[in-house]
DNA sequence: GAGTGGTCTAGACCACTTT
DNA sequence: AAGTGGTCTAGACCACTCG
């Protein structure tokens, strides 16, 4: 009933966004049921008026997107799952916990220079005792600490950083505004561990209580690496979401992340 | 110097595929670097003889595998990053260990039917005590034990499973084979927690050590969830490998997992 | 056989970046 | 101004699935 009024050709929106979303808010509205059947791209075509291609680009993004998936000769369903919010946000604190409806707010420990270790001088590919900047900041979600996350940046890139950057506020808004650094990229590994006596006692937890320890490598235009972080969460406070799905390209038994979710737990225990 | 002899317009490969392999050979062998440009998708096309969408099909798909990215008005980039092996395998215990030399082997400790707990029948939709088919087994690698899972499958959708299915062959492949079942989608959770007693034992490591708790719901053809898998894997042994992109798509800071792997640690402490 | 998605063509215009 | 990727068109043939 609202396929034709829902696209406007003015719009700098592209076209076959525009049906991306529509077939998206449908979705969400419930009004196409996760194992439903999408119109098919001609359908589409014809019904909004324009070419198969960019029909079919609308659908292939969905399907990238991991909303639905496609069946040669059959025609492309919706995929079951969790539609809660956007799929595909992953790891940004701040907007993580706006999306929930917590307030996330930070305690800077730390910001200073120091010398680069080895793992930090491996990570950014610097020699051993260069300098960096180093931003240790406690993690909050209405004031219960969730997380400790120590960042390293190269001093030589950023000159003038610590004097010109508010630690309280967002420092990728900082780097993109005064240095014009975009991160392209990110390498991350997850692994568990114990809360030492330090963590501990800035998380509020017992001590060897598990955690998550994330260590992430940001690259600016995939060449260099401008950042490393560290950062320890609370085992009891988070949970690693992801969203599989087999990959169709050239048959086999590869998968791929469709999308992503680090969320808060309920409090238990 | 072999663009053109590369591509052959006979085979049942799609161009836009075959395209895509060649480029994505010639990165393997460093001929191009990360940072590198790719041809742009209009030499590629002249190059080769193809249509221009077919050539943009190619580098958009080497995109989506994270090999690649693209910036309007200045060209397509090697990503930087390990292209260690495929990037976009997840997961499958036998697979990761074959792929890094590794021998796999499982050891079969249970598989009998139980009642479904409030946990296991919330997953696969089913009410509370169905009769479910329970698999557990302690996966090894070169005979050291590196993880638990425990499998629950719905007894009623798998009738004879448990008389004509040896555990320690694939269970996936038997289910294809004899049920028609093809998996599409997973839903996965990761925590991380202390291993208990029990599983302290069956992994080798003190009870209390650190261990990542994966609970992942499979679903066929993406309508009814046909596997609940419960997995506790060595802390000491596993780190999970993220490569994150900046998702492009309409502006904003999402972001996207473009591969991710779960990688055994070397030994250490 | 009718309908579907998968691939492919040969053009086109645009916004953006670099020279 | 030239080159790039982003979008879009109006067709086409194919392999596959289903009734």
């Amino acid at each position: 009933m609202l396929t034709a009024p829902a696209i406007d050709r003015e719009s700098a929106v592209p076209l076959y966004y525009q049906i991306h979303l529509h077939l998206l808010h449908q979705i969400e509205e419930g009004l196409l049921k996760p194992g439903d059947l999408l119109p098919s791209e001609q359908e589409i075509a014809t019904r909004i008026g324009v070419s198969r291609m960019t029909a079919r680009q609308a659908v292939k993004s969905l399907c990238d997107a991991g909303v639905a998936y496609s069946r040669r000769g059959r025609g492309t369903f919706v995929s079951r799952g969790k539609q809660e919010k956007t799929s595909t946000e992953l790891l940004s604190f701040t907007q993580e916990m706006n999306a929930r409806g917590s307030r996330p707010t930070s305690r800077v420990i730390s910001f200073d220079y120091v010398q680069a270790g080895a793992e930090v001088a491996t990570a950014l590919h610097l020699t051993k005792n260069t300098k960096v900047l180093r931003l240790v900041r406690v993690r909050m979600a209405d004031s219960s600490p969730m997380g400790v996350e120590s960042s390293f940046l190269p001093a030589s890139l950023f000159a003038g950083l610590k004097e010109t950057f508010d630690p309280r506020t967002s420092l990728y808004q900082a780097l993109a505004k005064q240095y014009g650094v975009r991160m392209v990229a990110a390498d991350e590994v997850t692994e568990v561990g114990l809360a030492t006596t330090e963590v501990a006692n800035l998380l509020a937890v017992q001590k060897g209580a598990p955690v998550f320890i994330f260590k992430r490598t940001s690259y600016a235009e995939s060449q260099r690496p401008v950042e490393y972080v560290q950062s320890t969460y609370r085992g009891d406070r988070w949970k690693i979401v992801s969203r599989l799905s087999t990959s169709e390209q050239s048959g086999g038994d590869a998968r791929r992340v469709a999308g992503r979710q680090l969320l808060p737990l309920h409090a238990e225990r």
